[in-house]
DNA sequence: TCCAATTATTCTCTAAGTGAGTATAATGTG
DNA sequence: CACATTATACTCACTTAGAGAATAATTGGA
């Protein structure tokens, strides 16, 4: 069927001067890459395999039936994890990695996975790793970070004081007053993505000054790096679950069947980094009637007992917006 | 460098039953589409071309330094348009659009991109169409359009009345309710998607009962058809643009360098369907500081002349959300 | 047994935001 | 100059969100 738009499109485009004289099909591999989150005893956790830093990945294969259910196998097959909610994050194309026929690009689809980390099965080899390894400035759960004041802003503020324009300068320091919330600005934890791409840019980022020797790159902000572009598909997953959780209701994807409203607020605490005010919290989760009683109450520590609840799955149905902001 | 990840991912999977046993690279072709929106005197309209019934669109090349860049080198000599924002919005992998060689699949990467219809140059071929040609149910501007309760509703309601369980009959009737806001349902003008997915399952959409020529499809609902899957795409982008126009200031891409806040709210509503309160519309863009005066007034019309203003490209770097819910 | 520590649960208060209506201002037209 | 028309400003009720205080039900030990 597309054939027709596509012949269109370069009949069309024989007037411009990007005209391609041929019709012969432009070839390149296609990636799956997927952000597993769990929540481990470690905290919000992110699925690593090989030295714990790389992503699942694999190519996309003629036996599968779509790009979701191709990564589905791949991550289920190679870890045991059946991944409850998928979703797609960002496709692109990588300049650096072209094939060795030179006819060859890779096309690379990253997804955002929520599992349980007790859905593993078997023993095969694999990591969970808490992703605050890999952004130690993002979890603001006990305070801002000392990380953030000791390093990362003289860093920035040392970076926005290169030579060059006064303009340039005053754009930087706007941009990292932002993203960090120095200054007066409030820290805002969607920004995860930012706050990667400013440190890279800013030459702070292990992974951008590889490949480039041209001259000593300066010390890396703490925080375990990845292979490839990886650490930053991790920054894109974050961002977007952060800011999905707000509203729709996908945290019961990392929950257990049944579980008390602190443990969801500590899910959400650790997804999110911040701390949130517990009474309303609950109020929040129980006007959206998001869950229900199970009947059944904890036993097991210290305090009163806690009410179990769970998932009331009808929301789904029910309405387009429903979450924990 | 990907290539680590790709190798320790098969040296796992070589313990699973998809273990693949050699690396030999799998292709695919890519395909860029463009959903290109601007506002026209047809209100908000989408670029066509072939028979009006198609997305620009074409293959990725190498000579693209991006697939956004080349996304928009395609657009830009096809039509003549600069694209001023462009998103990404889906990738998806067509099952049916096997190539030749049956080694090759297709790869669709879509994208939204607003521009003015101005920026039209040259006179190339090319067509504006009103997004609710394609989507008539879609435009409550003047209230609830006669084709859903004189069409979509009756027709919905036969569908959730085919013979089958009873619980599967209930779920239709009230996804039904739920997408087209029947029964008590409100109107929720971003369920674009849902809505046509909705009629596409219920066979009411021309497109989903093309090809298969098992029994005579029932006559399809109102809307002009479009090539594959081009339609789906369409509704993807109104919906993401029904939403973003809510907390990002991307309605201005659309808009004249100097506008008065009636030709705004006029864009807003054309792009969200339905109407908004004038005074509240008002309060809400000037208490975010998105505009700001030009010192002019308009004189072309009846009433009293109203103020120009300017969007405030300052808003981009001061805060995150900003947008006209 | 009873008090302290700990966690759960409920309420209140306030500020801010949202939806909807009303009033006033400035222009052109008959 | 009344009047239609559009622009602009103001008000009010209601809902939502942030923060703190108060009360309830446990366990562990003095």
């Amino acid at each position: 069927m597309l054939t027709d738009a596509r012949e269109i499109m370069q009949n069309q485009a024989a007037t411009g001067s990007k005209a391609r004289p041929s019709t012969k099909a432009h070839n390149a591999s296609v990636d799956l890459i997927a952000v597993v989150v769990a929540m481990t005893e470690h905290g919000p956790s992110v699925l690593a395999v090989g030295a714990g830093d790389a992503l699942p990945s694999g190519p996309f294969e003629h036996g599968h039936r779509s790009l979701q259910s191709g990564l589905r196998g791949w991550v289920e097959h190679q870890t045991g994890h059946q991944l409850g909610y998928i979703e797609q994050l960002y496709t692109f194309a990588d300049r650096d990695r072209i094939g060795e026929e030179g006819q060859q690009r890779v096309i690379s689809i990253s997804y955002l996975a929520l599992t349980r980390a007790e859905h593993s099965v078997g023993l095969r080899r694999r990591l969970w790793r808490s992703w605050y390894d890999f952004f130690p400035w993002e979890d603001h759960r006990t305070g801002v970070p000392t990380i953030i004041s000791d390093v990362v802003e003289p860093r920035l503020l040392a970076w926005a004081s290169e030579p060059g324009s006064e303009s340039l300068r005053r754009e930087r320091r706007q941009r990292a007053s932002f993203a960090f919330g120095l200054d007066g600005s409030s820290w805002n934890e969607e920004l995860a993505l930012q706050r990667y791409e400013l440190l890279y840019e800013a030459g702070l980022i292990e992974e951008a000054t590889r490949g480039s020797e041209r001259r000593a790159p300066p010390p890396p902000v703490p925080g375990a790096k990845m292979i490839a572009d990886h650490r930053r598909i991790l920054a894109t997953a974050i961002a977007r679950l952060r800011s999905k959780i707000k509203y729709r209701p996908v945290v019961f994807e990392l929950m257990p069947p049944v579980f008390t409203l602190l443990q969801l607020q500590r899910t959400v605490e650790a997804l999110s980094g911040r701390l949130v005010h517990k009474p309303n919290f609950r109020r929040l989760i129980e006007q959206q009637e998001l869950v229900e009683e199970t009947g059944e109450t904890t036993a097991d520590t210290v305090g009163r007992p806690a009410k179990l609840f769970r998932f009331r799955h009808a929301v789904l149905d029910e309405r387009v917006a429903a979450g924990t902001k």
